[in-house]
DNA sequence: TTTTTTGTACAGTTTAAACTGTACGTAAAA
DNA sequence: TTTTACGTACAGTTTAAACTGTACAAAAAA
């Protein structure tokens, strides 16, 4: 019997698997937690989460949810189980690209919205006031803001074309 | 004289370019203070950046350090001026691309090292036990996860090529 | 030289995030 | 039905991050 092997290297790889999953944005527990279930390679419980990650019951709860709405972890039924049990999905590069690629556009599209409507604004005001050097400058600037926005857009779409 | 409707403007457009530089996970401060310099388009002081943000100068001295080190921002120096002058890089693409692609890559490869260590540990103790079905499940998922690794790899040495 | 100015190290404080235990609503089991 | 088990809302606490004022070293100015 050597499963305190199998739990010690389970552990080790976890956290390396966790680090990187943090780069994604999920903060420390979230990208332990579903590394850990990733590894299990079965749907588990909360008590088994908080077991095994040392940390409460509520906290497995509030992180599983996260995890679920970015659609990296789905609940799981099976028959005579009264709890509920969560997997991990996969495969890990396809989830989490389009878990990440849809954040990226979602935030740069908005931001990229919102600055076109400021520089809808400015165009009226300019029409109205003489056209000053000082707010050239800004609309300059803000030109290349929003094409900054358009070159995040393309690149995330190419990724998302594999 | 509009120079209030500017600073309105100006701080309308910092927000929502910062919005999209925290994702590159630089925290708000950061991210604020280069939409800011960026924005002014010109060198600042460590007293001009306290103004307009208004955090205290302590606070510029550590964030701008962060940017510095980054290379999203240059200190400049310019004759007769005592106080160090900083400006944001550019074009926004560009930098953000180097310093983004960079962390991704030492991550991704320092952590794919880590795991093919672990994948040789335990090939060289399998030689010794008998293999087990159980310890078969691991070498399976760390196998996928070194793939991940090295896709995302590929991905950015891809998006490094513009 | 002495005085003034500037950036930052450090300590202490404030603010926000993370975490947990208790309590309760809901649903299964008895 | 009553009882038991489960997930989670919420409040209070702990922990960590963010922030600032003071003090000081270094360099410019006088």
């Amino acid at each position: 019997m050597n499963t305190w092997k199998n739990e010690e290297t389970t552990h080790k790889i976890m956290t390396e698997l966790a680090k990187t999953v943090e780069l994604f944005g999920l903060n420390p527990v979230e990208a332990r937690l579903f590394s850990y279930l990733y590894l299990s390679g079965k749907p588990l419980t909360l008590d088994e989460m908080s077991e095994a990650l040392g940390k409460s019951k509520t906290s497995m709860s509030t992180n599983i949810r996260s995890l679920s709405e970015l659609n990296l972890v789905t609940r799981v039924w099976k028959k005579g189980v009264r709890k509920d049990l969560y997997e991990a999905n996969s495969p890990l590069y396809k989830i989490f690209m389009d878990f990440y690629i849809k954040k990226w556009m979602d935030a740069a599209n908005s931001q990229k919205k919102s600055l076109e409507e400021i520089q809808r604004l400015i165009e009226r005001q300019q029409k109205k006031d003489e056209p000053s050097t000082d707010s050239d400058n800004i609309t300059d600037r803000l030109k290349e803001i929003i094409g900054f926005h358009k070159e995040l857009e393309l690149l995330f779409k190419k990724a998302e074309g594999d």
